[in-house]
DNA sequence: GCGAAAACTGTACCGACGGTGCAGGAGGGC
DNA sequence: GCCCTCCTGCACCGTCGGTACAGTTTTCGC
């Protein structure tokens, strides 16, 4: 029980580094039971087969990812009370975490499913799709909010404004990992940061009557 | 000589469609020799090894790319005389070329290729990188050329603003994919598009004794 | 139309890998 | 002492990437 559980996190662990830098198909199983000093046998104890540890590493990503983000901007929701300073705010703590990695982002699980889609089942495809909806939902809401106080100077649509965050993450991860340029990532999300502030900075004609 | 091109051209037309499906690692060569109606001796007279198809595939993809980039920013730059104009109508018929494609995007083999890198020589991780790289000159020259006309409402470095578009591009390509809604990519190049206008808007102080 | 090179085919073989099946054993909890 | 979880060991299968090499057809220059 205990170290049944255990032994499953090693194999999760192991198998999350060697995908994030060499895919699936290029990750064999006899190379992750070399690794976790474990028998083929032992192996398919815990994990049916291929298809299935790639179902269990996808939701722990996923689940970790939540977390992480629930953190970030559940705390600059903390610190800030307006909804526009509390979502910027947000951006640069994530920013910041990001370039604290000595390495960068270890590449997005997401993302590799994506590249991989006929090769695992509807499930594991419905669960990709789910992450990158949560992370609509998620941004989206925070959009909302801002617009119930900010007008945005150009009119954009809510779910392709919170998309948009997700896009740069994603965008920003390939870049990095491209140009083994670790910083890239955080210096995109600052770049869209300030989109963000941009867009919805007061308009001149906004500001009738009011000193600053 | 002609024959051989035309076989390998064929071999390449196959692989690049299994790969974006499926990544390298869940490419086989006996599958891409079935399709092509070719023997596993004739696939290995053309390419060495798996390696050198990879590097011929990314090669011509990379020079694919650039092309029709080049296509779509010169006929926007000959229907706009102003670099501003001409960037954002670039984005417009980038978007709508790629909202034009039944089954959107079919994916992009440099972000295939950087979420593998382990299994490559540094040759492909070099011809990667650069491709990149490519794509940052040539935004960051446009962007440039707009800096010298108009005076952005916040100070971004150029680099990171060109590699904001290939963030966007790319980023929008795993949401696409992941989501399946193959219009995702040329919505998200669109709210990029509204980004870089908002950035270039001239101010009100900037108007002064300037009717419109 | 001939010769040489280019463009293959066929066959046999290798080691690594994903996966199956099954028997058995160590260790802890009751 | 028994059962259940958590493994190990072993034998085996088909697929895959890759090698080696001999032989054959196709194509092109002259």
């Amino acid at each position: 029980m205990r170290k049944g559980e255990e032994t499953r996190t090693r194999i999760l662990d192991v198998a999350e580094a060697a995908v994030l830098q060499k895919g699936f198909g290029g990750t064999s199983i006899e190379e992750l039971i070399a690794e976790t000093g474990i028998t083929k046998s032992g192996f398919f104890y815990h994990f049916r087969d291929k298809n299935e540890l790639a179902k269990a590493l996808l939701n722990r990503y996923i689940e970790n990812d939540e977390r992480i983000y629930d953190e970030i901007f559940s705390r600059a929701r903390e610190l800030m009370d307006d909804p526009l300073q509390s979502f910027l705010l947000g951006l640069k703590l994530l920013s910041e975490l990001l370039s604290d990695l000595p390495n960068g982002h270890p590449g997005c699980l997401v993302a590799t499913v994506c590249y991989y889609e006929r090769l695992f089942d509807r499930e594991i495809q419905e669960a990709n799709k789910n992450a990158v909806l949560a992370w609509r939902r998620r941004f989206g809401g925070m959009f909302e909010e801002i617009m119930a106080v900010y007008t945005p100077r150009e009119p954009l649509d809510v779910d392709q404004l919170a998309d948009m965050v997700s896009t740069v993450i994603e965008g920003g991860i390939v870049l990095s990992r491209a140009l083994k340029e670790p910083n890239s990532l955080s210096e995109q999300i600052l770049v869209l940061r300030t989109f963000v502030k941009l867009l919805f900075q007061p308009r001149a004609s906004d500001l009738n009557g009011v000193r600053h």
